[in-house]
DNA sequence: TGGATTTACTTGTGACCGCAAGTATCTCCT
DNA sequence: AGGAGATACTTGCGGTCACAAGTAAATCCA
């Protein structure tokens, strides 16, 4: 059916399931070890704060996280529970749940951001050339565009 | 303390993120909907195929797949249920135990090897020029030789 | 030699996640 | 209008993982 991958297919291979592992780990390690927040945490407070009025739908939230519906919900307990985020029903479709960033979870983002891009630099993007860097996102970009196409089948 | 990440660095670093997220579900997703197995399982079963006598130490094992020693005792006691691998005693070092892999094993392995690889090629491969390969490959290079000397602050 | 330390693995426990099922609401179609 | 189906979220449940503690064996060292 299919040949074996040759040395450069393995390596880059290779490379992306050992780096993505090696660098969210550690960038893992760094947030809780320093504020107690794992990466899904920060992940939410991140993206609610680049959203339309610090709020997203839950659904929206969930697939821009890469999370399933009922992930989320749990994760989003313990956010609020912590209260860096409030549950709020939408006025416009009353099945929608908006999670919303607070000020406290505002103010603790801005906090904590700063050191995660510092981790993302240290670990990431402070060993890339400006050309390598530019060379993988255009190859990111293939990859996600191939995505799209050969969702079902190829 | 940090600037943010220009566009180029947060299209590489997104690109990551989001092609690893992309790229490893759907492998994992046609793996268990064809073969019935994890790629955690399959990891395991590919790593024996490629060792020695096809057998490593369980910690050797369990580094090699970024995978804590309880998390690979748990995960080969399915392996071993399903008679795919086998536990061995070391006669060197009687505290190790062997992971083996069984001639159903490798059976079962190569015949769903050549899948998963296809899959890798689909998802990852097929969407890259050699040039994008082989600066992918450069760059996680890279990025892992910074690793291993920033690994304790940086 | 023999006790202290290190290493290898397993088990107890708790966290997280996805799937499936349940409920509420919206949308589409006749 | 109103029923069928789609959509949004939550809850029950099972699987997976890591950390901590426990056991066994090897190594170090005085």
């Amino acid at each position: 059916m299919t040949e074996w991958l040759d040395d450069e297919e393995m390596a880059a291979w290779r490379g992306l399931v050992d780096v993505s592992a090696a660098v969210m780990g550690a960038l893992e390690a760094e947030l809780i070890a320093h504020h107690g927040i794992t990466t899904g945490d920060y992940g939410v407070l991140a993206r609610l704060s680049d959203a339309q009025n610090s709020r997203m739908r839950m659904c929206d939230l969930a697939s821009a996280l890469h999370l399933s519906p009922s992930g989320l919900t749990r994760r989003l307990d313990g956010l609020v529970r912590r209260q860096l985020v409030d549950r709020q029903p939408s006025a416009d479709d009353r099945r929608v749940m908006l999670a919303v960033l607070t000020v406290e979870g505002r103010t603790f983002l801005e906090q904590i951001a700063p050191l995660h891009l510092d981790g993302v630099r240290r670990h990431f993007i402070s060993h890339l050339s400006r050309t390598q860097l530019r060379n993988l996102s255009s190859a990111f970009r293939s990859i996600e565009r191939g995505f799209v196409s050969t969702d079902r089948d190829g």
